[in-house]
RNA sequence: GGGGUGGUAGUUAAGUUGGUUAUAACGCCGGCCUGUCACGCCGGAGGCCGCGGGUUCGAGUCCCGUCCAUCCCGCCA
């Protein structure tokens, strides 16, 4: 029976019971196994094979002569036939540890060339080659037990958008180019020459214009593509859980997630959340922690030093205030004691990869050198004055970046990160497993501002303002008086411990609005036309107020696993210079492949020598 | 576009101020072993030290370039 690749050999291979399920009370029962060879064991009379699949493991023991014949490797797929028996010597570390199967007959399936790396769990293997033999990589447990979680989640999340009245919609993936936002992935269009389609950067248009029909609730697990550098947490692919709602307002949307959300952290692990989330305008989460998606589970905010400054007699601070800039600064508990004169180097290293100038720092309390960069500016009344204001005390560091406020509100917020993490202040995320606890820390930050002046746009254009969310997002003010800079937007966002979950926004139903926003934007009449026409002409036919959001899937799948990279719960990622190994995209193609697309290409890169292994 | 880290056997790593034949563990191959489960014991094979150039009597080690992976900044409405 052995020997024979494939079926065919006469008996039933097909398997009667996973590798996870058999136990004691099983003992006595005929049963087939398939699976792959995990690991064996040759004791020389007596032979063990531990037998893997999805559900888990089973020790099968094999007699002398089946073993001669079968010839098993590791990774090989067999089918095995046999009664399972109670151990001699359990193993109390195996789900299925009390039990074996005795193999009556072995069939290959399918043999397995010696593996490139071992398949086990918690595998050091470089991702490179992780990547490339995905398929390998993926018959690790810790894989399927990301891939699984992702499924019974987004599975969860599904059930609680049907049970609420939301219909799913699938939108287009071949569809229009936009100017606004990330670049566009292209594909050309044989059919109309010289033209192309692009993949969605979100479906944003297609669902407002779902609520313009009427479709009043909308869902969809939607593929988004953008062509931008990548990141642990970002892929040029990803999945979002997307959503839209008619006549709504903030409250209704943050209500709706909060119940879909708690549905499906029970129903997906287990966990009870607690809500409503809390809610922090972007304002106050920029002057408070220094970022837009503030780590909340600590303190150690930031503080206006601005008080100070006049009592320190420090001009460059004083000049700093006066130009109009920031003078801010952390209290980092018992960083006296524990931040060296070295550490206070990596610190400076940390803001000025934000672009501050430098770091200012004192420790009340210490004189000299030691007592900190700016410490001659905190003598006597002065270092009264910081310690008030700082809420500082002997044993303490204080930590300042002067500049504009953008600065030293980004290098701030990730100076107090940096520390928190550092002196163990932010709670490790416990990502064992699904069932795993938390702290999961939700918090809604709302009233983004409407616009952004770029000043080096993407595309070479001149200066000019942009929409930080995107142009559909309704302005606070529908009147949209004032300066382009000081509008606030009906934006927000999702943060769970200090990742960005997700983004949506009211929007605009009314074409006289989106017509000012476009203009502001410096999009002409024609170009609004040609761009977004179909959207206006939408507007122009009773839209009704609405509103939405999306959640990053693969970002939220790998936090509640507790994990910071989303490749390990994407089952096909790229690289971070956006390839996929496994199967070589992207790739160049046939001549003819593009003279029938009509395209060709232009100013080529010199061919790269010297590509190596 | 910029910066950091890494690339040595199939895998994971070590390799001194440049100096004999480049180590180890796991894996693989062969042998022994009847209760292992990280099985054990004995033996063996396996290296363009990412790639290209340079310095040197001599380069895994120093210099320049380059490719790949990874993390960060910019970018990601």
């Amino acid at each position: 029976m052995a020997g024979g690749e494939g079926s065919g050999s006469g008996g039933d291979w097909r398997r009667t019971h996973t590798c996870g399920e058999l136990r004691e009370e099983h003992a006595g029962q005929q049963v087939v196994l398939n699976g792959w060879v995990a690991s064996r064991r040759n004791l020389g009379g007596i032979y063990f094979v531990d037998l893997r699949d999805r559900y888990g493991l089973t020790q099968v023991i094999l007699p002398e002569d089946l073993e001669a014949s079968a010839k098993l490797s590791r990774e090989d797929c067999v089918s095995i036939v046999g009664e399972v028996a109670r151990r001699e010597a359990p193993n109390e570390k195996m789900p299925t540890g009390l039990i074996e199967v005795r193999a009556s007959s072995v069939e290959k399936l399918s043999s397995s060339k010696t593996p490139p790396f071992e398949i086990e769990e918690g595998s050091d293997t470089a991702v490179e080659l992780r990547l490339r033999y995905r398929y390998l990589d993926i018959r690790r447990p810790d894989m399927q037990r990301g891939l699984m979680h992702r499924s019974r989640f987004i599975g969860a999340m599904r059930s609680a958008f049907l049970a609420r009245e939301f219909a799913e919609v699938e939108t287009p993936i071949l569809t229009k180019a936009t100017p606004e936002g990330a670049r566009d992935y292209l594909v050309p269009s044989r059919v109309h020459p010289g033209e192309f389609y692009a993949l969605p950067q979100s479906p944003q248009i297609f669902k407002q214009i779902l609520m313009v029909a009427g479709m009043d609730r909308y869902f969809q697990v939607a593929r988004c593509f953008r062509d931008e550098d990548l990141r642990a947490d970002r892929q040029p692919e990803f999945t979002q859980l997307d959503m839209e709602m008619s006549f709504v307002e903030e409250e209704d949307v943050f209500s709706a997630w909060e119940g879909i959300l708690q549905d499906t952290f029970r129903e997906a692990m287990g966990v009870e959340l607690p809500v409503p989330f809390p809610r922090l305008t972007w304002h106050e989460a920029m002057e408070r922690y220094g970022s837009d998606k503030p780590d909340t589970r600590f303190g150690m905010e930031l503080i206006d030093a601005a008080p100070w400054v006049p009592h320190s007699g420090f001009g460059v601070f004083q000049k700093i205030i006066e130009g109009g800039g920031r003078v801010m600064g952390i209290t980092i508990p018992g960083g006296g004691e524990a931040i060296s004169r070295g550490n206070v180097k990596k610190l400076e290293e940390v803001v000025k990869t934000y672009g501050a100038g430098g770091l200012a720092w004192w420790k009340p309390g210490v004189e000299g050198g030691a007592g900190g960069s700016i410490v001659k500016f905190c003598q006597d009344e002065s270092g009264a004055k910081l310690r008030e204001v700082m809420g500082a005390s002997e044993g303490d560091m204080c930590a300042f970046v002067a500049g504009d406020q953008d600065v030293v509100w980004k290098a701030l917020g990730a100076l107090r990160l940096h520390v928190g993490k550092e002196l163990g202040m932010v709670p490790e995320t416990d990502g064992a497993a699904a069932g795993s606890t938390g702290p999961w820390n939700f918090l809604w930050v709302t009233r983004f501002p409407m616009f952004e002046w770029d000043a080096e746009p993407n595309d070479g254009s001149d200066p000019r303002w942009v929409s930080l969310h995107h142009p559909f997002t309704a302005p606070a003010d529908w009147n949209m008086s004032g300066d382009p800079g000081d509008m606030e937007s009906r934006a927000y966002d999702l943060v769970m411990n200090g990742w960005e979950l997700g983004s949506g926004s009211i929007r605009i139903h009314r074409e006289d609005t989106q017509t000012r926003v476009f203009e502001l934007l410096g999009l002409g009449p024609e170009e609004q036309r040609q761009k977004f026409g179909f959207l206006l002409e939408a507007l122009s036919y009773g839209a009704p107020p609405h509103g939405g959001f999306a959640v990053g899937l693969d970002r939220i799948v790998a936090l509640t696993l507790g994990m910071e990279s989303i490749r390990d719960v994407v089952a096909f990622p790229k690289t971070s210079t956006a390839s996929d190994l496994m199967c070589d995209a992207p790739s160049s193609v046939a001549g003819h492949q593009m003279k029938e697309l009509f395209i060709a290409h232009a100013d080529l890169p010199a061919p790269r020598d010297g590509e190596g292994a």
